[in-house]
DNA sequence: TGTACATCAGTGAACGCGCGTTCACTGATGTAC
DNA sequence: TGTACATCAGTGAACGCGCGTTCACTGATGTAC
């Protein structure tokens, strides 16, 4: 972790490619790069919760900084929420795309099939944190349906008749589903990986 | 089932408030049978607003009724909303066990598939509750997994080659997930009747 | 170089709100006599 | 039959809590001169 002390604060970069959390730099009050570290700590807490419903005292607190002080990286908490989950979603939605244009064709849902419940498995509270965005950003689960597709053309299912993008949004469905059990622990890691596997070879 | 306890609104009470579900005994000033009438109410609020997250105070009033008279018959608000979820997962079990023995046997998984996704269309606040609850009654999944592998068990898939409780728990996975998007209506109807087309014809 | 000044990220305290929950009380009811 | 009594479902008011949000203030910082 770097001290950014001499970094102006005024162009924290716009998105993208952030730093990653930084700590209060001694002696100094200021914190450096509170909106980037406040988005890492809420990451974190989501990891060892697998939770959603943590409150700003304590992601600031945790932070090394007071509740209040959010209010200057963000309008109010929904907003801090957003922000966290379009940086999930860009993040899941860049692994999708390499997995869906890359490698053997043949083998390409497989391929982004696996990715998906990886991502899952992995950041489980990031997961339901974008999987809540879904339902006020359309646009989300649309996007992830296209790189689906994307897959999908490249290796046709031998028995699917429906469009391609039928096809897209019935395979997201699936795998929405099978993460969304997968990361409230109704499935276990056997059971989840038994029914990935089963799920790919429904797809061949 | 128990939607029938609703009755015709013959008897007010004398506050004129307007409760839903029980009439109230004649002269009363009690309830009659409050446990099941706030159970209705809470379904009635799910139904028009698809959502959770109602207040005991929004269904005692609509109930006609104080909010501190829920304790009377539940012993806390998360009593009052496991007992639901109860009652829906019963509700839905019911109906897929139907579906999963009856009728033609080729034609099993196609019917137990469109029965769970009505379900889920006709009451979406509904089988939110159960949703949620699914996290907590590790129960109630492993029950409808069991029910879906009857009618596996019925018609079994040309092509899989799993074991039929992990092919069960797959389908399971596969409804929830497109159920879940279609209550959120992240999917519309258009797009979810072709995905739950889509999905029979991958189990055919 | 040093000094004065404006800036603004973070502070500390408070506000308002709605929630679930508790409890002493009320009064219609069923029952005993 | 009527009357006295115990019961307990529902009331009304209050409690305590934690939350998101607001705001005047502070003081380290960068800049101008």
């Amino acid at each position: 972790m770097e001290e950014h002390l001499s970094a102006p604060t005024a162009n924290r970069p716009p998105n993208g490619a952030a730093p990653v959390g930084l700590t209060k730099p001694k002696g100094s009050y200021r914190h450096g790069d509170l909106r980037n570290a406040l988005i890492v700590t809420a990451k974190e807490l989501t990891l060892q919760r697998g939770d959603t419903d943590f409150t700003l005292r304590e992601i600031a607190g945790r932070t090394g900084v007071r509740h209040a002080a959010v209010y200057r990286h963000f309008e109010s908490k929904g907003a801090l929420l957003s922000e966290i989950a379009r940086l999930v979603f860009e993040q899941l939605a860049g692994e999708l795309e390499t997995a869906a244009k890359n490698g053997e064709a043949p083998a390409a849902v497989a391929a982004v099939s696996r990715r998906y419940m990886a991502f899952a498995v992995e950041r489980p509270g990031e997961y339901r944190m974008l999987a809540r965005a879904f339902e006020t950003e359309p646009g989300y689960a649309a996007a992830l349906c296209k790189l689906l597709r994307i897959a999908i053309e490249r290796a046709p299912a031998v028995r699917a008749k429906s469009p391609a993008d039928v096809q897209a949004r019935l395979l997201f469905a699936q795998l929405h589903g099978l993460a969304t059990l997968r990361v409230s622990d109704v499935y276990g890691a056997e059971d989840g990986q038994a029914c990935a596997d089963a799920l790919a070879a429904l797809w061949r």
